[in-house]
DNA sequence: TAAATTACTATACATTTGTATAGTAATGCT
DNA sequence: AGCATTACTATACAAATGTATAGTAATTTA
């Protein structure tokens, strides 16, 4: 995905993080990677931003790493063969209409899980829980989710929806009738729905802080 | 120590710095606090230095915030080296008769918190919850609690307590009577008790692993 | 009661900064 | 062989940015 370069490049912003709590300018990265331009590093930034690595503003130090770039660093570094502990998933807010769930306008932040609280096969993105609606599966409002991307899922499986542009957390059921999305909450009414429904995957873990 | 105003101004740099992972600049911190001019931003950036609050570089978003700063609003949650970490915390099994919960006998392993879902005050060991007492507030067997050891808690807070050589997870309430243990699924009684109660920790959070 | 500090507004300016234009060289792809 | 991509250098420039000068008004301190 990444060119040896470029990754060297992506190094270079973290490790500056790491010592400064604020990222580089474009000419503090040149300095360090020895460049005599400035041009050659902003290409890279710009290379960067394409791939999802960073996310800019045309601002000084105005450099924000993505759940992505914050992945191939793990806690301890990098290194080969250094096993990571954590996952870094981007926490989807709320959905610009007709773009996919995980276009950059979408993402909120980032939430870190513990790996081995996720199952093998890892989770691809987060959600913090808005409403009561999945109290009865003990999901509260607040808890943030770990999502495994699948475009379908089994009867029972708790489920995260796109519906008109907004991400929700239902239990998915495959009825006679049709596909299914019921609140575990009996408050809640039982969302029909046919082809225009859209699973974006099942949910993994759930984490909870108190107070 | 800080003035009313100059703790804003602090705290509006902490919250762009949470929402932006980078800091503001002076003009963009004016306009979060209605400046006409960036010069009163500018003249409060050098008394929060003076004071040792923040440290400057005469370059764009180059503020740092110091241990000073950080210990007003908590740290842990602020930069990437801090949220990339993890904690790991002990997994107290059965509790052999005598020993203090911390024993080494007592340890069954270790399981890791992403550090920002624990609190401010972090946690001190974990407890794999068995049974289905606390499902009421929504603590389910087999779920992975961490613990903040405290000896008394608030009413309502959560708590494990030793009884009989065995961690429980209760509700903590106290009474006209006395101090009571109260599970939170109707199945179960509360448990009354004297002197002989050693409450070992509040619960701080809830991680959970959905098959 | 005078002096210092706090908390700003308004304008100005040199420097820093991101980006643009133009160009070179090496490598990969078709 | 031709074209796109990678990886830069060199120079230029408008916008953004930290800081300076000058001033007002309220509050606190000595």
């Amino acid at each position: 995905m990444l060119t040896g370069r470029q990754k060297k490049v992506l190094e270079s912003i973290y490790d500056f993080i790491l010592e400064n709590t604020y990222p580089p300018t474009i000419r503090e990265l040149a300095d360090i990677l020895g460049f005599s331009s400035p041009k050659g590093i902003s290409d890279h930034l710009s290379v960067l931003e394409r791939k999802g690595y960073i996310k800019r503003r045309p601002s000084a130090r105005a450099i924000k790493l993505t759940s992505k770039a914050l992945n191939l660093f793990g806690p301890g570094k990098l290194g080969p063969g250094k096993e990571r502990d954590v996952s870094y998933l981007p926490v989807v807010g709320r959905i610009a209409a007709g773009k996919p769930i995980f276009a950059q306008e979408n993402i909120e932040g980032h939430a870190s899980f513990s790996t081995g609280l996720l199952g093998k096969g890892s989770a691809d993105f987060a959600l913090r829980v808005r409403g009561d609606s999945m109290t009865g599966s003990h999901i509260l409002d607040g808890d943030i989710i770990a999502v495994k991307s699948q475009p379908t899922a089994n009867n029972g499986d708790i489920v995260v929806a796109l519906i008109e542009d907004e991400a929700v957390v239902k239990k998915f059921h495959r009825t006679a009738e049709g596909l299914e999305l019921r609140s575990s909450n009996p408050d809640y009414k039982t969302i029909k729905a046919g082809s225009e429904l859209v699973i974006q995957g099942r949910v993994v873990a759930v984490q909870r802080s108190i107070s």
